[in-house]
DNA sequence: TACGGTGCTGTAAAGATTTACAGGAGGTTA
DNA sequence: TAACCTCCTGTAAATCTTTACAGCACCGTA
């Protein structure tokens, strides 16, 4: 029922040719004549089929965005940003969320973006050599957030660096049994950071002169669940700790949940940071190093649009990360004295 | 340079038709023919162009989802849920977020879902006339998550009742001075349930011969910080109030820090509860109303997903939603005094 | 033996665009 | 005035499926 290119071409009085080019804004038509063809196509309320432009084209308008969760704060908040990239682009987002217990394993198989979209966005994934090869296999241009892989798109911070910067905060305050509550190197949902998190954290303490303890690094899973546990496990330890580092704020809420509950001051009795400056870190009054979240979705998107105009050779960008300090960390109690 | 169905039915010595049918388990193919096709298809590494496919069949195998927020936990917990069910029968999820400034509007004008989905599932929009005949001329099935629209499926909460339950439990501490913190039932960005829990509100208050004071109702827009300031304005009232209905638990957290930030006591000097259950309730002690997030989301995508298969009617379903009592809503001193 | 079914397969049209190429009109230059 | 451009427009092929319809082979039945 609804109009076809044809339509417009007879009210218009030209050829479907004249149209198509009218419509996508191309040279080589009369101004008057794309006024007529305007007008036409406004009349009639015609929208070009894009499955039969995108058949005959060759071309999708369309990017996969692949996310390992959708419902965590640091996935959507990229979502939010690469899909006001693409709206603003014309650009259609589909969407895949691996969440669900097969999700990657479907997904790497089946690879459902497969003849649908111009380009691919991956979200912190930190991605196997099959993985690549899949995604290979694809032809198009691949971006990653959070991880470099050659022959992709990348956008990321350092995550050593940043990592880094929040232990040496802790050891400034005086603390010394400084712990780490970071995610699984061996998970199956394998995240891009907590392999160069754990790094950083175990570089400043070297550098500090301290020797990084096993004991004190645990599993937290990226979940306020598991930051929680997690910090139970250092509380049992038989000495202590005086500082946590946690890889994520969500963990360290959950970590400063376990601390609250055992009846201890969080800063005081034990120092806490965490990553990423969440939207409600402020509100737990949570000290963190802040990083661009938003902003690495957008450039990303970017990048990839821009690689689909001209042929562009795969960049790889690291952002900026900031030390956001709040009341969950303090100087120890012997600085004090020592300062007092 | 992908292989076409051409190349299969070559390969496989039978006509396209054939193999279109054997691939997509139509019947009347002779097993042996169908084997033969899928060795070859498989050999080949052939998948069908959906583009084609969709030009040809007229269906898109596509749900467009329309959400006004991405990166709000509410949305952020709904995609998650339609993603899955949507993947699971493998059709794609096309995403629109109408958070920017001008979002909503161009997606109302341009219809961006046009002519490239089967059904379009909108999320707690409380859509204008226009926006409904805008969806309408689109003729596809539409599904409403959070508010009821006639000739559309829907999935939703009692919102009246559940604020009443909200307030009724306030009303049941003792408290008598009780505020509202909502959104703007005038914001360009309306969602569904200001309008309904305000009313909730008022009627529990009525019922319980408490006058509803207009000075008690304040702005919290949704989010933590305006429940923030939502709450400074309630404490500046000449009388403070002595409990709080915020209607998300995000403005509750805001409301939350502003009392703490006032030295006052969240629970014992205002008792505060807020609405959804949010991820992080429970780390924040808040008594709140739980509704099931995701479970809307699922359903309702499973609902357009049946009226594709078979003309169903338009159905609306409504959810349970639960009181969760937690620290942040105690009794009042007075009702202490008295049993004491 | 003829006829009607049933089960399977192929032919060809239809779906709606993009785009390479051909070509006409008019202006400019030699 | 002829030749050549430039600018614009149309023709038709190409894109890759789905699906209505025709038709063949074979079996059972009358």
């Amino acid at each position: 029922m609804a109009a076809s290119i044809e339509d417009v071409a007879k009210l218009a009085g030209v050829s479907i040719a004249t149209v198509s080019r009218s419509l996508r804004g191309l040279p080589d038509v009369a101004t008057a004549t794309r006024d007529r063809v305007l007008a036409a196509a406004q009349e009639l309320d015609y929208v070009a089929s894009p499955f039969a432009a995108r058949l005959a084209s060759g071309r999708s308008s369309t990017l996969g965005v692949v996310v390992p969760f959708v419902n965590r704060w640091f996935f959507a908040e990229v979502l939010g940003s690469v899909e006001s990239v693409l709206s603003k682009a014309n650009y259609d987002l589909l969407l895949h969320n691996l969440a669900d217990s097969d999700g990657r394993a479907r997904f790497f198989s089946n690879l459902p973006v497969r003849k649908r979209v111009d380009a691919v966005l991956v979200v912190s994934l930190a991605l196997t050599d099959d993985e690549v090869a899949a995604l290979k296999t694809l032809d198009l241009p691949v971006g990653v957030l959070g991880v470099k892989h050659p022959g992709m798109f990348s956008v990321r911070i350092d995550d050593v660096a940043a990592a880094r910067v929040a232990v040496e905060h802790l050891l400034s305050l005086g603390r010394r049994r400084i712990a780490l509550i970071g995610g699984d190197t061996a998970d199956p949902m394998r995240f891009t950071p907590p392999h160069h998190r754990g790094t950083g954290y175990r570089q400043a303490l070297i550098e500090a002169g301290i020797e990084p303890d096993p004991a004190m690094e645990v599993l937290g899973y990226f979940t306020v669940d598991g930051g929680e546990k997690a910090m139970l496990e250092l509380l049992a330890l038989p000495q202590r700790p005086d500082a946590v580092f946690a890889e994520s704020d969500e963990m360290a809420y959950g970590a400063m949940r376990a601390i609250r509950r055992r009846g201890l001051r969080i800063g005081e009795d034990i120092a806490v940071i965490g990553f990423d400056d969440h939207a409600t870190a402020d509100l737990m009054d949570l000290s963190t190093v802040r990083q661009p979240v938003a902003e690495q979705g957008a450039v990303l998107a970017q990048e990839l649009l821009d690689s689909l105009s001209g042929a562009v050779e795969p960049s790889d960008l690291v952002l900026d990360t900031e030390l956001v300090v709040r009341g969950s960390t303090v100087p120890s109690a012997s600085v004090y004295a020592e300062t007092a």
